[in-house]
DNA sequence: GCTGGCACTCGCACAGCAGGAGTGCCAGCC
DNA sequence: GGCTGGCACTCCTGCTGTGCGAGTGCCAGC
């Protein structure tokens, strides 16, 4: 029907519009600005039935009307094309990110980027450690009985605990640790090395068994504990722009949440790397979330997602440009990381 | 003079009943709340003359005083008793950061700390690079003409580069590197290890002084780069307190500088760890810190600073307050990294 | 099924007004 | 000389009321 399809114009332009304008949006603006073909008092009739469905709704009577979640999820899913980023977008994240030094560079870089690019909160997880892998594992004496484990992971994370050791340790104790770790260890993901240890307890020489034992303890408490899970934010002036407009209230639950991390990662932990996730207001099911969406994807090769990233805005925010960019500078942090 | 005594003592008044009220204080007010033993008449008489030498202001012809700058700042330096912690509060900060498993966990513990205590958004400097001295060396190979360098300070912070040397290095020859690094670097702080390399490059074995001229290279463009130092922010949620009242306009511009970084390290540059920095309002000398004060200390052992720590607010703050909180933390993250 | 017309609703901005807090000044008192 | 009570004055704040405009819903006509 030539009707229903009308209609989903008339939701689309008033999504744009409002997106833009940030006022509720009346029949004749529309009219005005959007080439639909019709007059005014049909748009009118079609926002009737918009409403009724659950798409829009009007803050007070006589006021012009606004997407609802569920308007901007049908505008996500079926009403928008993602935007290409224009070529000095794509430049800039080139130029932002090339030149990192480490980890901590490229993410930190990301997280600034992509702030500026969406004008949004931007959040930047660390490789999660349990899908990354070991790359090389240091013992460093710091005392008779006190040990710090270093544990670099093929992402370049870097992890390091202090061990107090049961007994005092001499030089080639050390030595003889590091290579059975290391041997044991590399190359094996974090999430499958706990089933190495009892065949490391096995093969070690029996004088190093109880050091081997307490070591290993520590390091799987390291690997294990998912918590460590570190969030970048960034852009959070972002958040005091728009003010009064679009948030209830105040930022404040909002900056909390963000703080808190854990929100935030438990949203973290549901992208891949594949396709943007969109989550929409109420969708996030999380108090202080009213009124915001979360835009997001996974970094990493294709077949393992190392980590996310997104942004956090209003509701009312671009929803293709932001898709965009969080892919866009995704794919470019993927690449970073894989190659080096 | 009783005369100037009593003066002083209107002007601590009201610092104290504005900051708690965040109100204007009038002069009647003020007799009812303090025990001044003058009317209301001659406190107003008293108000005149501070506010002729400017220690406080009207907003509006027939409203209450408010304390300029120059105010908090007498109050600061003369009128102020520091204000010890409660039992719970001493309780609180160790409680919370005793578990910490390592440096970046006592640093944004600290920062949460902080925040929690002062209601004021918290900022923690890493240990400064540069005043740390080298704890260990590690070299990890990555590809036949790639490895990674790791640097433990003796702070338990710890950086990472990856080298690329002009020609492929072998198993053995990497283990002599680290060797050579490590008797070369050990226990040397960063400001010196610059001196360091001529020596080891005298030293090392023909067949490998290529590779530790490539190898010192990057250490040293590591340990001289300033820009390296590195902040944790928390608490901004804060911000959105107090709202219109504390900051003119909105919050935007100090969110900004915060995460600029570069504003706040260059104030962090400035303290050490014997006396609590006071920076008020205009003294900040920077348009985004208008109306904000800052209240910092280093932290470490009293003859050596290894980095700073403070909250940031508007000028309207309980400084006796915020100043006990953020020299009892300090003192605590000083304690945590010199055991560690 | 679309359109133009029309009456109606309601938020917003602005003006006007009363109330109140606070001041400065002055004459008198200790 | 310094403190006090009294008093007139200022000016902000909050409230109320009103006009305006944007936008709607509905209806009759095409």
């Amino acid at each position: 029907m030539a009707h229903d399809e009308r209609r989903l114009e008339v939701l689309r332009a008033i999504v744009q519009d409002y997106v833009s304008t940030n006022d509720p949006v009346g029949s004749k603006a529309l009219s005005e600005r959007h080439d639909l073909g019709v007059s005014p008092a049909t748009i009118r009739n079609d926002m009737a039935v918009l409403e009724e469905q659950g798409y829009i709704t009007q803050p007070h009577t006589s006021a012009g009307r606004v997407p609802t979640d569920k308007g901007y999820r049908l505008f996500v899913d079926r009403l928008s094309a993602v935007k290409p980023l224009s070529v000095a977008e794509r430049r800039a994240i080139e130029r932002f990110l090339d030149g990192a030094v480490d980890l901590h560079d490229v993410l930190s870089r990301s997280v600034r980027l992509l702030a500026q690019l969406t004008r949004q909160v931007a959040v930047v997880q660390y490789p999660t450690l349990s899908r990354s892998a070991v790359r090389h594992l240091e013992v460093v004496q710091l005392a008779a009985a006190r040990l710090m484990l270093v544990l670099i992971t093929d992402t370049g994370r870097v992890e390091q605990r202090v061990v107090d050791t049961p007994v005092d340790v001499d030089a080639t104790a050390v030595a003889e640790l590091r290579t059975l770790l290391n041997s044991a260890f590399v190359g094996v993901k974090l999430v499958d090395a706990g089933d190495k240890v009892p065949d490391l307890l096995e093969t070690a020489p029996p004088h190093l068994r109880g050091l081997v034992a307490t070591v290993s303890a520590t390091l799987m408490e390291t690997l294990v504990e998912p918590s460590e899970d570190r969030l970048v934010i960034g852009g959070t002036a972002n958040l005091a722009r728009g003010n009064a407009l679009d948030f209830p209230g105040t930022v404040r639950p909002l900056l909390e949440a963000l703080e808190e991390q854990v929100v935030v990662l438990r949203l973290m932990s549901q992208v891949d790397a594949s396709t943007v996730l969109v989550r929409i207001g109420e969708e996030n099911a999380h108090e202080a979330l009213t009124g915001a969406s979360f835009v997001s994807v996974g970094y990493g090769s294709a077949d393992r997602a190392l980590g996310g990233l997104g942004v956090v805005g209003p509701t009312r925010m671009d929803y293709p440009m932001n898709m965009a960019a969080v892919r866009a500078v995704a794919r470019y942090v993927g690449h970073l990381l894989a190659e080096s």
